[in-house]
DNA sequence: GTTGAGCGTT
């Protein structure tokens, strides 16, 4: 199951993302999207979760938690074009 | 600061 997780801090990097997403389950991939010019954090990432209940169990407690003191939003990611 | 890449080209 892919997980999108938006209004995260620019402080977060995927290595962070992922240990978080892993208090829940396995996490097969975990990116912060950075901007490709300036190198900075775009404000949003994506999770890889193989497990599905695990996936949804993450999304669920995630979802408004504080992440480097941001409260993020976690929700299914959309299909990438 | 809300739905992904790439930077010697796409």
């Amino acid at each position: 199951m892919n997980i999108y997780i938006g209004n995260l801090s620019y402080d977060v990097s995927s290595d962070q993302l992922k240990e978080v997403f892993e208090a829940y389950g396995e996490v097969s991939s975990a990116k912060v999207i950075t901007d490709r010019g300036s190198g900075r954090s775009k404000g949003f990432g994506f999770v890889e979760m193989d497990n599905k209940a695990e996936a949804e169990a993450a999304i669920e407690q995630l979802d408004g938690a504080e992440i480097d003191g941001r409260p993020v939003k976690v929700n299914e990611a959309k299909p990438r074009n």
